[in-house]
DNA sequence: TTGATAATGGAAACCATTTTCATTAAGGAG
DNA sequence: CTCCTTAATGAAAATGGTTTCCATTATCAA
């Protein structure tokens, strides 16, 4: 593997550096991949992807940077219900604010950001609540509706 | 294995017949393990509570057990990050609804059922919204918080 | 440039869950 | 109640996503 160009520092240097993590050219891919694709992505997904132009990158480095990446912040992990987990990069909060609709015959996903608004007022209030009750310091939530998709309901 | 006695009719015997399933003995006791506890039982949970009176029955009944009561409806099955599935007996909905607070470190569930209210309002709207927009027959949905837990907070 | 050590890849291990298959038992028909 | 079809079962093996091991390589501070 080529020795990473220490010039030109990409977008995540900072946040890497920030967690003591280094630099090395497999991270690098594997956010770009990320980027890209942005959504619901699997390890395997993102194997492939690199394997493409990267071969001697290995499965187990997908797996050990996903998760130093959802341990950053940068990266969501989801459980569709399909055993195995999907991936999808933290953007601009206000952009890509989004929840999931899965359909449990087909496992298809959809991403819908309606009705956002006053989801996130519920659930600012909801968190303080539950903060001051509990003693927990919520970082995160997770909504999902579960159902029947459009193709599924047609086809019986 | 005791045959069981056609007899007495347990509160879930209608149900099964519905959908064509055969009353069984084990079936039976998972039920009750379930009722008793009724919270966050893994597979595991409940084959060891069933092996102490009935160690004839395998892990294997538990898990497809589980399943036909989770297609029936009458468990949720929920993934809280540490890597096996847990399931909930499904009650009165007015005095069973809640959702979860997950620690990330030491996994720890919470539930909660205050801000259920307004929640299910705003759920019901969104709902129903989505459905629209989506053609998706919404059957369900999963509402979960992460955090850190008050102990986890105190050892640091 | 060098040295400490973090990161890596390939193979093996892990482990919850599912499948296989021969055996048992539920429950409708008679 | 008895018979018979076939669903249900248990033990063992298989599955498959993810993690661990360990020898090797590469990052980067000094």
């Amino acid at each position: 593997m080529p020795r990473m160009q220490a010039r030109n520092r990409a977008w995540w240097h900072g946040k890497f550096r920030g967690y003591g993590y280094r630099i090395t050219e497999g991270r690098g891919v594997i956010l770009n991949i990320l980027a890209r694709a942005s959504k619901h992505l699997s390890a395997e997904d993102i194997y492939m992807q690199v394997h493409l132009n990267y071969p001697n990158i290995g499965l187990t480095t997908i797996y050990r940077t996903l998760d130093i990446l959802a341990n950053m912040g940068m990266v969501l992990k989801f459980d569709f219900g399909d055993g195995r987990a999907r991936y999808e990069l933290v953007g601009d909060p206000k952009k890509t604010h989004h929840h999931h609709l899965i359909c449990t015959e087909c496992n298809r996903v959809v991403d819908y950001t309606e009705f956002i608004d006053k989801e996130i007022k519920l659930l600012n209030e909801t968190e303080e609540g539950l903060s001051k009750k509990y003693n927990f310091e919520i970082k995160s939530h997770l909504i999902q509706f579960h159902g029947i998709c459009e193709k599924c309901r047609k086809k019986g």
